[in-house]
DNA sequence: GTCTATAAAAAGATAGAC
DNA sequence: GTCTATCTTTTTATAGAC
């Protein structure tokens, strides 16, 4: 696979603004500060990315879709045959490890609610609510076979979302303050047990 | 009560900053639109309030405290002798209203969460996690009438919260999006239902 | 305290050479 | 595509008169 210096400084450029727009939001990082960063002038940016704003939508949807996709993989690699506690702990376990494990993607979502009212695109791309959808279809599944009671799944999904990660979020400021291992699995185990014993058929 | 100029544009550029900071974010908020607001001269605002930093933590501090505070008042007025579902439900939703009902109030947590990174001083102010306090007393005293299942009073009132107002908030974007009424009903009715299956004792 | 005018710095974007 | 140098605008903050 052969790589060009372009594309290898596109590259650098998306990384290196990734990078300073998720530890000082939109307005607080320079064209000139992500020029450095990835080691390129700045009127190299320009010419790969437009401008400041299209760079920034850029960098955001890329990393978004990324971790959508992390998720469906660990949703879909969950053993939802063994029993339905374990099974809910470790797929929400690992989501929330896949986000705390990446320090763009646990403050992407704090960067994608402070700038969403200044660029309408971002609305859209979380209004879909894709991640909620991707839990709810196993939760569906569980529920056909009589192993939950949910006969909303989509609902099921938003309460079980917001009783681990949510709160796992919030607890850290979306990402600003770090929780220990301790207190993240303490949580998330709260929360699934309060989610069973409003959701769950004996097992 | 007698009242000063001075004092009079004093509140004025508070509330001028509250609404720009609130609807265009810290950085994009400049001191000369708020003197433009408050109808004062820029010179003037830097009498008052030292510099913006200064006249953000402040405005921002005392919208959260007399939000805090509000909340404290609806909880107190909430009556808790009548059947737990509608206490909860009535609780509730007069809280999520009142904040809807505030322009600068449903949009101060998106600031607090976008800007807890670059003043550190909010960061404690949201960590000593005062509303959720204030939500547990109540459930603490139901619990031990016998009449809720909630051995941990706090936790139970961080499920609620996250059943509860943080999926209206989540919703909405953090007040970036309006909900209608009926839909945040709904939320708010879905997850007083979850609550209490997980944690209710028969009525 | 309050104003007008201004200083000083920073940032987004571009011109023009290679 | 890539760079250096520059233009232009905006912004925070202050000087000095009243």
């Amino acid at each position: 696979m052969l790589v060009t210096v372009s594309e290898r400084k596109h590259k650098a450029i998306a990384q290196a603004a990734l990078t300073l727009f998720a530890s000082d939001g939109y307005e607080r990082t320079s064209v000139d500060a992500i020029a450095a960063e990835a080691g390129v002038s700045k009127r190299t940016v320009y010419s790969h990315y437009g401008d400041k704003e299209k760079l920034f939508l850029s960098v955001v949807r890329n990393t978004y879709e990324g971790m959508v996709a992390r998720i469906a993989e660990i949703v879909e690699h969950t053993p939802w045959d063994r029993d339905v506690r374990s099974a809910l702990t470790s797929c929400v376990t690992e989501i929330t490890a896949s986000i705390a494990r990446a320090p763009e993607r646990a403050t992407l979502v704090r960067l994608l609610i402070a700038e969403a009212p200044h660029f309408p695109s971002l609305i859209e791309l979380m209004h879909t609510r894709a991640i909620t959808a991707l839990v709810a279809a196993p939760l569906a599944r569980l529920s056909r076979a009589g192993r939950l009671a949910a006969p909303d799944a989509t609902q099921a999904a938003e309460h079980l979302a917001a009783l681990t990660f949510d709160q796992v979020s919030s607890r850290s400021l979306m990402g600003t303050l770090s929780l220990s291992e301790d207190e993240t699995s303490r949580l998330i185990a709260g929360g699934v047990r309060a989610f069973l014993c409003a959701y769950r058929i004996a097992d």
